[in-house]
DNA sequence: AACGCGGGCAACCGCTGGCTC
DNA sequence: AGAGCCAGCGGTTGCCCGCGT
């Protein structure tokens, strides 16, 4: 059995004060990140490091951009999660000032209901009642992580693309799984394809590396 | 005006994987 | 080799607020 990771008896929980914030703010732009187990001790906090650690990454950072997502920010949650699964950080990871849990919010709020009311299925990014693999459909409502995170969703739709070039770094498996069939980005359906079947295979084989190849994609595809 | 309901969001919980000893 | 620690991650919960009746 784990020891828990703070004594809960003399820890604040819930919603953060103005003055909470102010003492973790001072002290991580003084000391810098890190070290979270310690960090509230010697800020003067009574909270537990993993409560700091989300305050300052999902909240008091100060390159944090907040607001409504913009069209193509939503677009490319899209299809990054067509690519990645509910992989959040690594999604969060390509939108410069947006947070793991921001993604993973919009995403269960807005962009899950929309595919619904469009008939995809957010989950495999596929029409409900067409092409289901039986483990995909299963997922409707609760979605594991073993179902999404380890077996990668081949992208089969496409948004309307804001017409930009985003300028983003992939993993090896990433790129791996892009750079071949072109994403169909237009949520049109795509027939299942024995090449998606190999390059997943090939991606997952080259999952060990984890090397970061940076490339150029152009999502007017 | 009061109430119920649903959506949005912040925060918590528990698991996982990497690292160290 | 394996046990323990820790940071990070994704799923879930709970509160607050706005809207409809």
């Amino acid at each position: 059995m784990r020891k828990p990771c703070c004594d809960k008896a003399n820890i604040n929980k819930g919603a953060w004060s103005k003055q909470e914030d102010q003492k973790l703010t001072d002290y991580i732009r003084v000391h810098g990140e890190g070290c979270w187990r310690s960090i509230p001790k010697a800020a003067g906090l009574h909270r537990c490091g993993k409560s700091c650690r989300l305050r300052w990454l999902n909240y008091l950072r100060p390159d944090i951009k907040r607001g409504i997502f913009a069209e193509d920010e939503e677009d490319l949650i899209i299809k990054l999660h067509a690519l990645l699964g509910n992989r959040w950080s690594l999604i969060a990871g390509r939108l410069p000032g947006r947070t793991d849990n921001e993604v993973k919010n919009y995403w269960n709020s807005h962009i899950r209901r929309k595919l619904i009311k469009m008939g995809i299925d957010p989950n495999n990014h596929r029409p409900h009642q067409s092409f289901s693999r039986p483990h995909a459909s299963s997922a409707e409502g609760a979605s594991t992580s073993e179902s999404l995170n380890k077996g990668h969703k081949v992208p089969v739709f496409k948004s309307r693309a804001a017409a930009t070039h985003h300028r983003i770094s992939f993993t090896k498996e990433e790129s791996t799984i892009i750079s071949s069939p072109p994403l169909n980005l237009d949520l049109t359906i795509a027939l299942p394809s024995p090449m998606i079947g190999s390059l997943e295979d090939k991606a997952i084989q080259n999952s060990e590396s984890t090397k970061t190849l940076v490339m150029e994609i152009d999502l007017n595809c």
